[in-house]
DNA sequence: ATCGGTCATGTAAAGGTTTACATCGGGATG
DNA sequence: CATCCCGATGTAAACCTTTACATGACCGAT
């Protein structure tokens, strides 16, 4: 019962009085074996305390049963939230989440590509901004695979996120209904997909309520708690001042809120500071961000299912799932300073 | 070159025109290859870009390269933290990260036995609170096993944490350093290792100060954010109330806050405040928290180190791994109000 | 009674690797 | 020159599973 090494399918066919043909067959194809053999074998295998031997499974069908999950930091707080979806989707369907990140380091995504290349992973996901294998060459040897956020290379690849631009347009008219008029997007690269969806929904929102675009308000930065303090310091050097400061992210908010409260105003009397995101510390901060939520885990539990459509199916379903984002209003938007209109 | 099946060991040893045999021998164990034969054979490497079959490797050796990591919950800010430290060991000495969460659901725990069962995990790491497998008696057949922050089962598992009696101390005496005498500690709960040592550390304090300890001070919750709040109502509710709160973590510590907050009371000018743990919110607080800073990413490091020893050597080199807390001071704490010293 | 067909089961190969053991050749030693 | 030994390499078995194909029994139809 307790034997030192593992039971095989051998032990199991010997107890039940079957070949190992039949055992194997009684436990993944049931309907090919009579009802008596399948009996005696799931005997077999409660006395036995048999489970499968998942390398030599593995090995026998060509794939495995492990995902491999690369981002670029694993440590980012939004990463783990879709890992938790990530992970209970595909535990419910027999598969493990291995995890890797690359922290931007292009010789790190090398180091993972191993891991596919010896078949231990069947399948993969990829989070934004990952480009783990250098060459677009490499994407013929990829295994069926899904982004996450945002489409990876050029496209050809399946991804779920959310919808950047509805998401948007929800800040820049709760904004508008504020009253503020003078609305600054804080950005960062032109080159992230996301960025220009929500810009897209800031510029939407804005035409609808007939208020002139004002280039001068516009700034790109990198997404960082930096960017946005640098932000707040080029539009104050500039001779138009925004009443609110739509942020592309909810880091680059914290960099205004910071930039803002060490020029001594007051959020949200002063300024209004919209985020995009709400990471966790956004509920925390003083006054708290409005912001919008990505559904994190509900992303994640997505892109796993389309993965795993894909492995069986061959073809994904859909090539872009876009989740509804919510708007959660907390205490970092009023109306305009009275201080601002009456300049 | 681009063929449509990964190269095997046989195609290498075909182009260097040798064994297989040797093949392997060149890779895994060079010094008893020819240097000829070797370069012959990293050639006919290069050629076919093969990489060793995984599957095939764990089954003919019985064991994985890859860890089971599982932990209460993965979408704890804290936990992706040390992720970072355990994927980066792993990962330099060739193994994956798996990983898995239990969600306080022992039910959940079994279907990770299967990853052990069926041989895809060569090893184990366990965190706080996991019970993952139900009975001890599956200790026998857990593999390589090493705890995170706190003993596993009843020992017998090594592990990595901090210093809680140490860093409870240095809680302890920066309070009484600032001029506190009335310290209560709000705890979780008496069941947990860490609730005792850090209290300890607190005890030895106040001893050390020839403080006498009160035990009206002393509160144990659950370690929740709600706890920390509840703590307040039944400190106010007592007659003696502390000038500072030390919590035994940041979570209760927040709670504490929001309780005090309330009441309309100012942190730290009518009480100082402390948690544990350094969570990432603890800096995006007002105030900001003064906390105990737990080295996440090099307990990961330590834990995943320990456990690939455990794997070579067969005997832990350590049973225990404590590492040294570091004191976080930011603006929770400051003199006694004199509000209260008068009275 | 014979045949054809169906259903349940068994046989055996294949998947890619590692390694104990066998073999072979050559240099050192007597 | 015979012997021994050692180093380098090859042969083949083993790890455990899945599945195409073969076998055999049984049943119904002719």
């Amino acid at each position: 019962m307790s034997n030192s090494s593992p039971a095989t399918i051998e032990d199991v066919a010997r107890i039940a009085e079957v070949s190992i043909a039949t055992v194997s067959r009684a436990i993944h194809t049931p309907e090919k074996v009579a009802n008596s053999t399948r009996l005696k074998v799931s005997q077999a295998i409660a006395i036995t305390g048999y489970t499968t031997n998942a390398m030599a499974r593995s090995l026998r069908l060509g794939r495995s049963n492990m995902i491999l999950v690369v981002a670029p930091d694993i440590g980012d707080p939004n990463f783990s939230n879709i890992l938790v979806g990530l992970e209970n989707e595909a535990r419910s369907h027999g598969y493990g989440v291995l995890i890797g990140h690359t922290q931007n380091d292009a010789q790190r995504g090398l180091e993972y590509l191993k891991f596919l290349n010896s078949n231990q992973a069947a399948g993969l996901i990829l989070f934004t901004g990952i480009l783990p294998f250098g060459h677009q060459t490499m994407t013929a040897h990829l295994p069926p695979s899904v982004g996450v956020f945002e489409p990876v290379f050029n496209g050809g690849i399946p991804y779920v996120g959310v919808d950047d631009t509805e998401g948007a347009r929800k800040v820049v008219d709760l904004l508008l209904a504020e009253g503020h008029r003078k609305i600054a997007f804080i950005g960062d690269s032109r080159t992230r997909l996301a960025y220009n969806r929500r810009r897209q929904g800031y510029e939407a929102g804005l035409d609808a309520a007939h208020v002139p675009p004002d280039q001068r308000t516009v700034f790109e930065g990198d997404g960082t708690i930096e960017s946005g303090r640098l932000a707040v310091e080029q539009l104050f050097m500039r001779d138009t001042l925004p009443t609110a400061f739509m942020c592309v992210n909810d880091q680059t908010a914290i960099g205004v809120m910071i930039g803002l409260g060490a020029r001594g105003y007051d959020i949200p009397n002063d300024f209004s500071v919209t985020g995009f995101d709400d990471v966790p510390q956004a509920s925390f901060m003083s006054p708290s961000l409005t912001t919008i939520r990505q559904p994190r885990t509900l992303i994640g539990k997505h892109a796993m299912a389309l993965l795993l459509e894909l492995l069986t199916d061959g073809q994904p379903p859909e090539t872009e799932i876009l989740l509804r984002p919510d708007l959660v209003v907390r205490n970092s938007v009023a109306a305009p300073s009275r201080q601002w209109i009456r300049r």
